[in-house]
This record gives C-alpha cells, sequence and structure tokens, in this order.
DNA sequence: ACCAATTTAGACCGGTCGTCTCTAAATATC
DNA sequence: GATATTTAGAGACGACCGGTCTAAATTGGT
C-alpha cells in the first residue's frame, strides 16, 4: 500500500524519535479529531494535542496559523470523512435505501461503542459551544449538518422510488428530523455510556415511518 | 408572595450597594443557571457568575464549598424548577394530554426565543461535558432526564386514556424518544438561533404518533 | 559546494484566569 | 457586651493559555 522502499525523502530536520504518520500536519488533523471530539475546542488546549501527537508546538504554528484556523481545518477533514462515510453506506446497491439508513445507524453505534462512549460527533459537540466559539464556527457547523441531511433525503428519495416509504413523504423534512433527533441521541448516548439511545432512537424512527 | 414588611432582617454585613435579592445564596443560584446555561460548567469561573450577581468573592465561598458543590446546587435547581414547569402544563385538565405535551413545546419555543436562542437546557449543555465534569454530574444528569422521562410517560398514559393515543404504545419508549429528539432539536435551535428545529421535531414527533 | 527552503525542536513570554484563603467589617441575636 | 452570622474585598498562588522566537537538521536546487 506504499512505496516499498520508504524513502522518507521529507524535507526538513528529521523527527527527534519518528512518528507513525510522518506528515505532521495530517498528524495534528486527526489527532485534532481525536481531542476536539472528547473535549470540545474551547477547554481543549494546544499542548494537549501536541501531546498526543508527539509533536512540538514550534510545529503546529508551522503549518497553522493559530488555534482557530486549526479548528477549521479539523473541521473541514471531520465533515468530509463524515461524508464519504454516509455515502459509502447511503450509495450502496446492496441494500434497500431505507435500510443503509438504518444500517448506518448500526455502524454508528459500533464505532461510538470502540471508543468507550467518550466521543460523540464532533459537529455536535462543538455546536454546543457555540456561544464561545470564534465567529464563523456556527454556519460552518449549520452547513455541515445541512450537506449531511441533503444526503439523507436523497436516500429517502430513493427509497420513495422502491417503495419503502409513502410517496407524499417530505423527504427533506423528515432527513432534518433525522439529523436533529439523531445528534440528541448521539449526546445521551455519550452521557449514559450505553448504546441504548441510540437503538431507541433509530427503532422509534424507522417504526413510525408510513407505507 | 412575601411578607408584606419585608422587614429584611438579615443577620451579618449588610451588601455594599443592595441588590434585588437579598437572599445572596439563592441569587448566586439563578445566577448561576443563567450562566451554565450559556456557557457550560467546565468554562465558566466563579468570577463570571461573581460580577453577574454582584457579590464579592467571600460570599461564595461562605455559601458553598466548591465550584463543584455549586454546580451540583445550580443543577438541583434547575431540574425542580424544571419539572414544576413541566408538571404545569402535563397536569393542567384545560387541555387533553396530549396537546399539553405540544404546549409544552411551544412554551419551550418562545422561551428560547425570549433568550435569543443563547441559552439551551442546562442538563443538555452539561450533559456534552460529560467527560470534563467532576465524578457524579454525570449519574446525577442522566437521572435528571429519567425524571423528566417518567413525567412525559405519565401523560402519554393519560393520553392513552383519552384515546388520543393508540393503546398498545409504549409510553415509556415513547417519552424516551420524545427527550432523545427535543434536546436535539434544543441543541440545533441553539446552533442556528431559529426556533426551526423545535417546530420541525414537534410536528414530526406528533404526526408520527398512531391512532 | 553552497545557499535557500523546509521542517522540527522546545524554551520561553506575557498574560489571563482558575480556585480558594484570609482578615476585617458590619449587622443581628443572645 | 459577647457571639454568631454574613458581607467585603484584596490577593495568593499556580496552572495554563495561545503564541513567538531562535536554532538545528535535513533536502533540493544550482
Amino acid at each position: 500500500m506504499q512505496t516499498p522502499t520508504t524513502p522518507s525523502k521529507r524535507r526538513g530536520r528529521p523527527p527527534k524519535v519518528p512518528r507513525a504518520n510522518p506528515d505532521t500536519r495530517d498528524a495534528l488533523i486527526r489527532g485534532g479529531i481525536e481531542v476536539l471530539t472528547e473535549q470540545g475546542f474551547v477547554s481543549t488546549g494546544i499542548d494537549g494535542v501536541l501531546k498526543r501527537v508527539g509533536v512540538p508546538k514550534g510545529s503546529f504554528y508551522h503549518y497553522f496559523d493559530s488555534k482557530e484556523a486549526f479548528g477549521h481545518a479539523v473541521l473541514s477533514r471531520y465533515a468530509d470523512y463524515f461524508a464519504r462515510k454516509l455515502d459509502h453506506r447511503l450509495l450502496s446497491a446492496e441494500l434497500p435505501p431505507l435500510e443503509r439508513l438504518r444500517r448506518f445507524t448500526q455502524d454508528a453505534q459500533e464505532g461510538m461503542a470502540r471508543h468507550h462512549y467518550r466521543r460523540g460527533c464532533l459537529v455536535g459537540n462543538l455546536g454546543q459551544e457555540v456561544t464561545l466559539l470564534p465567529a464563523g464556527f456556527d454556519e460552518r457547523l449549520e452547513a455541515i449538518l445541512q450537506d449531511w441531511q441533503r444526503r439523507v433525503a436523497d436516500c429517502l428519495r430513493l427509497a420513495q422510488a422502491h417503495g419503502e416509504l409513502a410517496a407524499d413523504t417530505d423527504c427533506d423534512t423528515l432527513a432534518a428530523f433525522f439529523w436533529i433527533g439523531w445528534e440528541g441521541a448521539v449526546q445521551r448516548a455519550r452521557l449514559t455510556r450505553e448504546p441504548t439511545p441510540l437503538a431507541l432512537f433509530s427503532q422509534e424512527f424507522f417504526a413510525r415511518l408510513s407505507r
């Protein structure tokens, strides 16, 4: 999967202790996703990210202008990552459309369990800090949610075409309803450290669809 | 509602500038509700509460052992206040039970608008900080949610008796579903600064009930 | 061989803010 | 007058914050 020679022809002073991921910027963003998803933006210090990734502060400010810029980079990466994950499920032809969405909720259950319910949804978590975040984050967060919502709405329209969903259903509204509730379920699962809220919401959501 | 004489026979050194609420402890808790509901627990400093209430630091530590103890006091007060508000709506005989719950969601819309969507639900907000809070807060928060859930479940059972809700509905599950989603809606409304998520969730929730 | 660009290294800075302590002052009650 | 209660407010003391700065170590270009 990698160039066999792994020549590591990377410019600049080499790391004192070689890291698993030689791409420092990338490593910082990945670490940022983990930390911010657990602790949020405001109460997370740069030093915490640095220590986790094993990178000195100089490198951080070499790649990012500020904590705020870093936050935006992390957010963008997360949004992309998540959109891909979503599409992977929702566009796969192996299952009927509605079942795809249900499987997404199952995937998420496994994901939260894997992290012992300490991490939630980065977008949901930062959303809670909206009054404390630098300007611009709020629009960004809402835009990401709208993007995910659109993807779910498209899937619901496919479900309509398959006859899984009543033809008169407003798929955009239903997708919004899904995400509002789903974020609530993630939040609650994080509090209880149990999969129950996720399972319960999923169960009830699908049970209440008509046709 | 108060003793008519308002004798203010309060022991101890009087405040330099007399406050509207002479009960210092009470004033601190009320102020705490406001601040914590906006900013959460971790990133809120005692000084911020003090300044808002107009109380010196010495008074604070006279009434509370620590920030943590203060947090619990604030939480208890909020839980009580909210439970009363909930019961006021859900037990009133003026409306059919299901309509009472719907009216509760309308009240909440007005409440959030009144604070310009800067405040959410204290329990939901603190829940998001669960990984950062002192031990014990998580159980407390979950217990409060369970309490509210029980109250809603009772209301739903009344709705069943009124024939507003299918007799085979599991009211406990439905109440859990409601709160999971509703907290999500509050969170989202805080992000968008609009009532739309609240209205949309309410609309869809009630539209999807059977019978 | 040399210089420029890149990247890592990490000490350090100034400041904010954190919780909490301490002493004194002013009042009510006994 | 003595004691308990409550308010007043300075300030201790450290943790930590985001961010800067200079140096070192490497590659690539010429």
